[in-house]
RNA sequence: GCGCCCUUAGCUCAGUUGGCUAGAGCAACGGUUUUCUAAACCGUGGGUCGGAGGUUCGAAUCCUUCAGGGCGCGCCA
């Protein structure tokens, strides 16, 4: 239950009947309306903006207005213990401890379904991780990977259908470079030939040896003389050996995909010829030229005509190429293809998890996603940005250069996933994120995770020494329902639940969870030490529980932090 | 040269569709433990929301412009 789009529904069915008797004018629509919460120290649960959006229309100040409306709401509604009007012309509402009272009861009944919505159901794909079959996975790739995760939990939670999908670019130039690399490690290791080191574009990495040797164990290939004979065979083993490696990674990111869809099958089933034509036929591909950009100083550039996509027409910079030189695909005509198979699927949303490295790569395929549907269908693509490491203090730089290159593997092995994904989600996508070892380690209030964490084992511990069961129903009755000013703030900030979830979904911005979370413990620690100066906020009296009241919201609170720590993908401990 | 993103307290950052006196944590200083988990709590100080204009009843938020930082930019994927 959101109370905030709950009241704006209601305020709003007021008004028209305030409209309809002829006492005010309502303009076409009222979106600029809204209930949110009202500054801490006003004393208020929910606040309406109505008479600042309203005064224009009704040629009336704010004030004024606001003390109709406040005398009118006074009227249609009774759950209110008082109503007030600040400054500029804000209506502030104050609950009766009924309402919260019904509230807490109502909401305790959800469990960890608490906070979700299901209105519309829709059917999503979420593509993420999708990095190059060469190799494991590295740091780069974490934020992406648990972001793209967290999100489709986040869509599932609110009961929409999700397919977790990663694209395998297992085409073109990148992974014929790997197969020779894998190659060259087999010959290292069978007629100890020196690998290359010197020779661009090769995969120079410890991993690819290990490959080989699957390889060879393997024996799915005999005989490793001659590279043509067994180019197609070696490049499949070795994009098969990748992506179990990265697959092995994602496994201990906690992330796991619905379906691998791969390039190469889609170009053997002619799907790029297929999507170009289906182009071609709405008139998006022209024969034509583009010039280089400006920076490019050896102007080695060659101006030549060739098959380019009309992605001017829907918002990009310039047109894209088609085909190459050698008259192969691009990267992008596969790509296209790839988009168009999944609009055929028939999803409602499609939303990309691109690296910050293929920012400028969104304009062209989003521009591809509507012109293929015919504008229909929507295409959000959403950029994680750098991760900032940070190792004793100071910033760490990868390069590919082996030795400082720090993979999943080596992350997860030095924080555990728990921390990795917390903290990974913990700050805005759309922005660089610091990631400081020493803190994602550290166990104290410095590390927002387990300053969660405890919050929710220290409220385990009051059920375990009560031999309750967390979920069981609560047998207390109360004699009176009365909040304090402590309780007042926790159940306050427990009704920003379903709309941090809600804001989390619809703008795909999960770092509100984790910030959320650690809030709501903040409130709950200062909650739980008022028991160490007064006996009678301790939740255990004499070996028995306290009131209803009080248990109800403990309850509650883990539930939240269970469900919340669920989404990011992060255990919920019992005991600490 | 162009595009995208960022600039909020000493540091790291919150702050849906503009809203009321801009919020946290860390760091600094001072307190709390025979008591349900101190991995915790309480208190104190700290800000021209990068600069300048503009729109608005109202701007950290929108527009223009300038400055600083990051990431990209031909048929690599």
């Amino acid at each position: 239950m959101n109370i905030f789009l709950t009241y704006l529904d209601k305020f709003i069915a007021s008004l028209n009947t305030i409209a309809n008797n002829g006492d005010i004018n309502l303009p076409e629509n009222l979106n600029g309306l809204i209930v949110e919460l009202p500054p801490k120290k006003l004393q208020a649960d929910i606040s309406c903006n109505a008479p600042l959006i309203l005064s224009k229309i009704n040629n009336k100040e704010s004030l004024n207005l606001a003390n109709f409306l406040l005398k009118k709401f006074q009227e249609d509604f009774e759950e209110f213990e008082e109503i007030f009007i600040t400054k500029p012309g804000f209506l502030n509402f104050k609950f009766k401890e009924s309402f919260w009272e019904n509230f807490l009861f109502t909401a305790i009944k959800e469990k960890e379904k608490f906070g979700s919505k299901i209105d519309k159901k829709k059917k999503y794909n979420v593509e993420f991780v999708s990095a190059n079959p060469t190799g494991p996975l590295h740091v780069g790739h974490c934020r992406g990977a648990v972001l793209g995760d967290t999100i489709s939990n986040i869509l599932k939670f609110n009961g929409n259908e999700v397919v977790r999908e990663y694209y395998v670019n297992d085409y073109g130039n990148q992974v014929d470079n790997f197969t020779k690399s894998v190659f060259f490690r087999i010959k290292e290791i069978l007629n100890n030939e020196n690998f290359p080191e010197n020779e661009k574009d090769l995969y120079p990495g410890k991993y690819v040896a290990d490959i080989a040797k699957n390889i060879i164990d393997k024996k799915k290939i005999k005989n490793f003389q001659n590279l043509e004979n067994i180019f197609e065979n070696l490049k499949k083993s070795s994009i098969e050996e990748s992506i179990a490696l990265i697959k092995k990674n994602l496994k201990l990111l906690g992330v796991e995909h619905d379906l691998f869809t791969y390039e190469s099958k889609l170009v053997n089933e002619e799907k790029v010829e297929k999507t170009i034509e289906k182009l071609k036929k709405k008139n998006f591909i022209y024969s034509g030229k583009i010039e280089a950009p400006e920076s490019k100083k050896n102007n080695t550039h060659e101006l030549r005509e060739q098959l380019l996509f009309k992605s001017t027409l829907f918002n990009d910079d310039k047109d894209r190429a088609i085909k190459k030189s050698d008259l192969t695909w691009t990267y992008f005509s596969s790509d296209l293809a790839y988009h168009d198979f999944k609009i055929e699927r028939g999803f409602d949303e499609l939303i990309n998890i691109l690296g910050a490295d293929h920012a400028g790569y969104i304009n062209r395929i989003t521009a591809g996603v509507s012109a293929l549907s015919d504008r229909k269908k929507k295409l959000t693509c959403k950029v994680s940005r750098l991760v900032k490491l940070i190792k004793n203090g100071k910033p760490f730089k990868m390069s590919k250069r082996k030795g400082d290159y720090i993979t999943v593997e080596d992350l997860i092995n030095e924080v555990g996933k728990d921390a990795a994904r917390f903290i990974m989600l913990s700050r805005n996508s759309d922005v660089e994120l610091e990631f400081d070892f020493e803190k994602v380690k550290e166990k104290s209030k410095e590390n927002p995770l387990y300053y969660v964490q405890y919050c929710h084992a220290r409220i385990c511990s009051v059920f375990r020494n009560l031999n309750i069961k967390i979920d069981s129903e609560i047998k207390i009755k109360d004699k009176v329902f009365k909040l304090d000013k402590y309780e007042r703030e926790i159940i306050k900030k427990i009704s920003e639940w379903p709309k941090c979830l809600a804001i989390s979904q619809n703008k795909l911005e999960p770092h509100r969870i984790p910030i959320y979370l650690y809030e709501l413990s903040t409130l709950f620690h200062s909650y739980w030490n008022l028991g160490k100066e007064d006996k009678a906020y301790r939740f255990i009296i004499e070996d028995k529980p306290g009131s209803a009241k009080k248990m109800n919201l403990l309850k509650l609170i883990s539930f939240i932090i269970k469900s919340g720590l669920s989404l990011v993908g992060v255990e919920a401990p019992t005991k600490m």
